[in-house]
DNA sequence: GCAAAGCAAGAGCACCGCTCTCGTTGTTGG
DNA sequence: CCAACAACGAGAGCGGTGCTCTTGCTTTGC
């Protein structure tokens, strides 16, 4: 980022550093409630007031390792989209899903750190909104070259209602982007609904419902893609 | 239940049911996480070490919760469920889907501990596992009475996977139901992506994205029953 | 070179989950 | 009927937590 100035800078950012990466493993190995700051202060051979002076409380390094969790998990999407650029649109949405459950799975409590109950607070503070919308907009982009190739079907089904579609204008507005009411709101329901699927697995709700959980993931990833309005040659699963 | 004996037994119960009571009114107010035996107790006008001959755990306490909110919700839903009786499909499956979310909405915190994280272990008690499938359950209903008058559609899209159709068929044979695999892989799809929906605007993640919340969730989960199979008429959303 | 700011350390506060002991009280079998 | 027993409430206490405040030391910037 930025050139460091002194000692005590560098110093401080390595601390700081330090901390967070103990806090992670301490996430990681037992989930966020279990976070303790003199657990984390003991393991770095600091006492526990020392650690004040880098985070003011337990909540605001729990953001920070929730800023970074959402920061892994978009950079994870990120890759998939970039790895899978220049394919079946079908394909791009599928592997961007799948990276997502993959990364999941992967770092479980960091997972529900982010997509979980929310620990702190109930609105997520500020500074977490941007890096919490890479996967979506990894998500969207498959979504917009699809539509910009004037490939995107339509989705069937009612009629938009007015004030979602007055939404789905106002996002579209936001983003910069140009596309249709209904499909903005359908892939809206869609980047839910996929973590309604990952959330399930993640969390254990579907022990003893479904055992071939990579198959069905795919097999319903699949179906959310087009239902998305993405296009889709007949043996693309 | 069963005749309670003497007066011990009457108190215990009763005992029992203020702890509960009071808990679950911490749990509202503040959260899982902040759910403290100590103020219970103190709340209670009792002594701390006297809720354990109750509860031998903080977690116990917690987990009895869990089973609560299980079956208050689905109660919420099989109540949606009657309500909705001898209707069209697809009005069957919003009222039960509506239900879930507004259950959701006015208990967030009930609603965060049975599915946002898991705070205690990793796998759910067994006792948590039949109050966890009403909801389910009240939901495929809808889809079994379609299937049952000829009314449900083939899922559209790609051939069920052999792994996925078999997981299908087991789970078939346990409820002992008779429904299509990819009918009831799509259903069971439909089941996890609702609430995805429902999480998504009781944890925040909807906000400055979607505004018209309810006519959202309409509008997505009716496009989900479709999904699934059900039949509708062209006014209906 | 010195004042100001940043820093680590320690003591301490109020709270937590949980255990153990000790009288008391309701239950029950002889 | 009453003695043995089991359940119970109260209290003290242990090790842990987040967080604050004070006390010296060190680095920084004028």
């Amino acid at each position: 980022m930025s050139a460091i100035q002194g000692a005590r800078e560098r110093a401080r950012a390595e601390v700081t550093a330090a901390i967070k990466e103990e806090a992670r493993r301490q996430v990681a190995r037992e989930g966020a409630v279990k976070l303790s700051l003199r657990a984390v202060a003991r393991e770095l051979g600091m006492v526990s007031s020392a650690l004040y002076r880098y985070f003011p409380s337990r909540d605001d390094l729990l953001t920070a390792l929730i800023v970074d969790a959402y920061d892994a998990l978009g950079a994870a999407a990120e890759g998939a989209l970039a790895t899978a650029d220049g394919r079946e649109p079908l394909e791009r949405w599928s592997a961007v899903c799948r990276a997502v459950r993959e990364w999941a799975l992967a770092h479980p409590h960091e997972y529900a750190l982010i997509y979980g109950s929310p620990v702190p607070g109930y609105s997520a503070p500020q500074a977490t909104v941007v890096p919490a919308s890479r996967v979506a907009l990894a998500l969207l982009t498959v979504v917009l070259d699809a539509h910009a190739a004037g490939a995107l079907r339509a989705p069937e089904g009612a009629v938009v209602p007015e004030a979602v579609g007055a939404d789905a204008r106002a996002l579209a507005g936001t983003l910069g982007i140009e596309l249709p009411e209904a499909a903005l709101t359908g892939f809206t329901a869609a980047w839910a609904q996929l973590f309604g699927l990952v959330s399930f697995e993640v969390f254990g709700q579907f022990n003893k419902v479904v055992e071939a959980r990579e198959e069905f993931f795919a097999h319903a990833v699949a179906a959310l893609g087009r239902a998305t309005g993405l296009p889709w040659t007949s043996q693309s699963d």
